[in-house]
DNA sequence: GTGCCTTTGTGAAGCCATGCACAAAGTGAG
DNA sequence: CTCACTTTGTGCATGGCTTCACAAAGGCAC
């Protein structure tokens, strides 16, 4: 089925170490730092095209929509990369907070489900932007099946498993409807994916090992529409009632 | 323009409650439960579908992908609507929770930049389903106005303040380009919109009292690659050099 | 070198969320 | 009515994340 297959990352072992060790790294980076780092990405992106070389957490906090507690905690996760009373060297930073995330190599995803959202995602500049290259459009319905988008030729989901496999495709991004997801989530498992951004609006399970991650417009939306229910009904309190008829 | 916009939450004093008052419902509920309910609320419309009647703590749990005592705390805190021996009532939690929500009364939204990002989102049936009515699409291209998408015509940016406050938008939905975001997000935050859904790759700058949520396709994918990479090649400590030539 | 200024990196405290474990409350059988 | 069983609601302990506040470290002027 794939023998080698999702090793994405050349095993890099013996690579020797040059420098001290940054001693924080020793054991895993928290998610909730994680889950952030994409952020200072985008603003060290920022202002290096702005050519600015160094920057302090103040700043950069700034840009990032953050604290700048907050920012120097999350960096002294990776190590020890600023210089007081300097800041941060931009281009060092962006390459350091690049290769912790992974983005220093090129991962091929593949987009199963080429529907309104499927198409948005493949034309996506952000997914090429960095790191990521789409090496695979699928869907079942044969009228979308050799449709051009992106440059790319969508395929049928018969394909699922060689595409997979043939092209290294270790992330798999499911946007099909609700109902086609779980049986699109079981055939990537079993054909050696272990990451997936799933649009789909349902749970999937999923065997230990396999990181899902979600995103759920209309999750997102609901609890907008909580805070300005709040905002606009100046309280939370109102009617406690049942609506008349009602059991229970 | 929205005279007592952005004012967070109002203090909910004196407000008669009409039963006994869930304890727990006094103070607002923690934003990480009000994140899982629409979770809930999607397992409960499923289980009602089939007809089920009633629902334990345990399945409902398993059901939206969450821990039973998690579960059962979460929906203390919006009063104690089960009953002990038999569970929750399907019919009777969808309507308490629809109605913390906010989901018992109609949202007009606002989908701003109908790109391919701005197309999926207007025909995405989620929105339709609970609460949320589009109640306009805009873009600044010429070229795309008059287009009619989801049974709407496509109206030019220059109407945007218009819309908002003739349609009672409330919430809107930014899908332009990243360039164009932050004076998208000045004007409608001028027109009296509070709450605001952004996918466009950038920090918005807000004044207080003013909600974003932020959904961003390729941070998710960074996350993703993190882990990916953690499990590809067997632990955290790889290289730690700078590719040569470089300074510090 | 010395002294001053800036900014990092981190100890410590506080806060919030999670999950366990169990008493309280309800059902249903006999 | 009583008993056994089910399931909720929650007190409590634990752990992780955030924030404060400051010592340590480096740059710069002289």
């Amino acid at each position: 089925m794939r023998p080698g297959a999702h090793r994405p990352s050349v095993p890099l072992e013996h690579r020797h170490v040059i420098r001290r060790i940054p001693q924080a790294r020793e054991r895993g980076i928290p998610d909730a730092t994680v889950a952030r780092l994409p952020l200072y990405l985008r603003a060290l992106n920022g202002l290096a095209e702005r050519g600015t070389p160094t920057v302090s957490s103040e700043d950069l906090a700034l840009a990032a929509g953050v604290n700048s507690a907050k920012l120097r905690k999350d960096l002294s996760h990776l190590g020890s990369y600023g210089t007081r009373g300097v800041g941060y060297d931009v281009q060092y930073l962006i390459y350091q907070i690049s290769r912790e995330l992974g983005l220093t190599q090129d991962w091929a995803v593949a987009i199963v489900g080429v529907g309104n959202l499927g198409r948005a995602l493949a034309n996506y500049g952000g997914f090429v932007s960095r790191g990521f290259r789409v090496a695979g459009l699928l869907d079942a319905d044969p009228e979308v099946v050799g449709d051009r988008i992106a440059g790319l030729v969508v395929e049928h989901t018969d394909e699922l498993e060689s595409v997979i496999t043939e092209r290294g495709v270790s992330i798999v991004v499911i946007a099909t409807p609700a109902t086609a997801a779980q049986h699109v989530c079981d055939r990537v498992i079993a054909a050696g994916v272990t990451s997936i951004l799933n649009f789909a609006p349902v749970v999937l399970a999923v065997p230990d090992g396999v990181d899902v991650r979600k995103v759920d417009l209309s999750i997102e939306l609901q609890i907008l529409a909580f805070h300005e229910q709040r905002k606009a009904s100046g309280g939370p309190i109102m009617a406690e009632e049942w609506p008349d008829g009602v059991v229970m």
